[in-house]
DNA sequence: ACATTTTTCGAAAACGATTAAGTAAAATAA
DNA sequence: TTATTTTACTTAATCGTTTTCGAAAAATGT
């Protein structure tokens, strides 16, 4: 509301002392300083963040790119919990955060522009088609960027640690004594489902499992229908399952309807475990055994790596950043000597 | 990237003229009109957002101050997917999406002046607690501001038809043969739960239905031990309901655990009905018989509103505006005469 | 006492746009 | 033909900051 011209002349200083007694400048002196500072607190005055950022080029703005072919980003619960959690730490780093989207005014542009366009200090990606031209040249340009579940060679990402997790489940299932083990798994697309099937494979190997081909399935994340059907055909084999995974705790859901259609017991008959530690999951029954990711710490984990190679670009890597996910043992997997 | 001084030296006019031609200004001759915009094309041009915000007073920039005490503004599924038909409009007509928070770099201020200080040209608030001072300041100030389940005289509203839907759900439990209905609902300091429960004791005067007070129990909204604490109390009783409603279907939940506890079956032993239609509502078994509220069509609604305010303050009311949900009849409402 | 350094402050340019006012040329009117 | 209006463009101020450079005053050294 009131201008730093304004407080200049309140003071009897120029505006660039105040510029300076605010920016905590050395040339300035003590009492001076304190004295401007002073009536900018007891005026409320605040800087214009337009006037700084296009002179300074910083806008204290990150820009968050978030967006998924079926354009419902932050009813994702994992992204939004994700976003959540980058927010808070961003927030208490003092930036802000705006939406990245395709257009200027109601001019197309791409989002690399769209970046440019807002000044954007730096941008974080997540949920989006990684293959997308704009995302790549995003990626590939000169605003720090850090990826979440995406590996790219120029920018930061911090990654759920999806092998641990599975290996995780795979080894709780294993304890339990069950060794015919399907898998539906999400899109291959992605380096989240990749890592995941590798490690399950690699559990199996070192196991010494003999698990048919055709225990593993592909049914998209979050599509209950489509794990469902995954379901039935494994469950019409002779020989059955005794657990099944799924790509995540929505998706098994699909899975658990069909199971229940066929009157068949969970954990008692069958046994099925879920990823991501969804709300819902613990609140079931039987509470699902699943892998609850950190959606929290990834966010802020993506916020500190951003913030700092925006603020320290010369001494920061950039790097991986894992995130170790949590067994949620739950009831869903049973015993299967007893069953 | 390039700016409108490079591109007027490129054109050989002055930036004054390109300015003229890029915004379609009337004292502009139409062959340099062309000649400008295809140049600005072909060079990539695209204004810089901080030098005309400052001085045109306009960022084409929504603020969003959507906290909750738990400050999981963004995990709340209803919110995030009303926030979600937000953005989608909001862009469509060429307006970014900023968060609002309480501090501005490493220093606390209020809502309103993060307002100014961004130059958001309007804000929508939802989730948030409204008695907060610092959101009355806001609702009460010169920022055009449009708020989501929640009435404030300064400013337009968009509403979730709460009175309809329990309306609506109470005339389809009538129906199924249910005269024993009890209530749990939410917390009693919001608008929501107010104007819900208004509409529960109107149905029931109109029906002439004998409901004792203690049929009707307060528990938090999405608060699963709450509500599963309530459903005890409720299942206790030697007059017990035929039929439960829930804050939301969350909460639900809470209440579907303890009636399986007992050993008590939906719809057979127990009928209870939601609130929401959140995604595991149709997922669940027995899919649930709940209100469905229409976010997207609220967060459409209020970016209408808000850009509507912003852009032509003139001729729009402030208002409130009604969104309809729609009964998900699911299968967890049985018929109370059979039972 | 004088020269030199240090400290503290101000004037002015700059960031990239918009816009009011002014001017020259072209078009129209008398 | 001359006066007047219209059209098309430029100049320059401005938005609210930051920052370079210069200058005066104070401190220090000799």
């Amino acid at each position: 509301m009131i201008s730093m011209k304004e407080l200049a002349h309140h003071c009897g200083v120029s505006v660039a002392t105040v510029s300076k007694a605010l920016n905590d400048q050395s040339d300035i002196g003590e009492e001076t300083k304190t004295k401007i500072k002073k009536a900018a607190e007891t005026l409320g005055y605040f800087p214009n963040a337009a006037a700084r950022s296009l002179k300074t080029n910083r806008s204290y703005n990150i820009g968050v790119l978030f967006v998924d072919e079926a354009n419902s980003g932050l009813t994702h619960e994992y992204f939004a919990a994700v976003l959540e959690g980058f927010k808070v730490e961003a927030e208490k780093q003092g930036y802000d955060i705006t939406f990245i989207n395709g257009q200027i005014g109601k001019k197309k542009v791409t989002y690399y522009d769209h970046c440019k366009y807002r000044n954007v200090d730096g941008v974080v990606i997540a949920c989006v088609n990684f293959d997308n031209p704009e995302v790549t040249e995003l990626m590939g340009g000169d605003i720090p960027v850090v990826t979440v579940d995406h590996i790219h060679e120029n920018c930061s990402s911090v990654l759920s640690d999806n092998a641990k997790g599975i290996q995780c489940l795979m080894q709780y299932i294993y304890e339990n004594g069950h060794r015919k083990i399907a898998y539906i798994h999400g899109q291959m697309n992605t380096a989240v489902t990749k890592s995941r099937l590798t490690s399950f494979y690699r559990f199996i190997e070192s196991h010494e499992l003999q698990i048919p081909d055709s225990y593993v399935l592909e049914a998209d994340y979050l599509d209950v229908s489509q794990a469902r059907k995954c379901t039935g055909e494994l469950l019409d084999r002779k020989d059955r399952p005794t657990c099944i995974l799924y790509p995540d705790d929505t998706a098994l859901i699909g899975g658990l309807n069909e199971i229940r259609a066929r009157n068949l017991k969970v954990p008692e008959d069958i046994s099925i475990a879920g990823y991501d530690g969804s709300r819902v999951s613990q609140l079931l029954n039987p509470k699902l055994t699943t892998i609850r990711q950190d959606t929290a710490a990834i966010g802020m984990q993506a916020a500190k790596k951003l913030i700092s190679t925006i603020e320290k670009p010369k001494t920061t890597f950039t790097e991986r950043i894992i995130v170790a996910g949590e067994l949620l043992k739950g009831e869903s997997v049973g015993n299967a000597n007893i069953s």
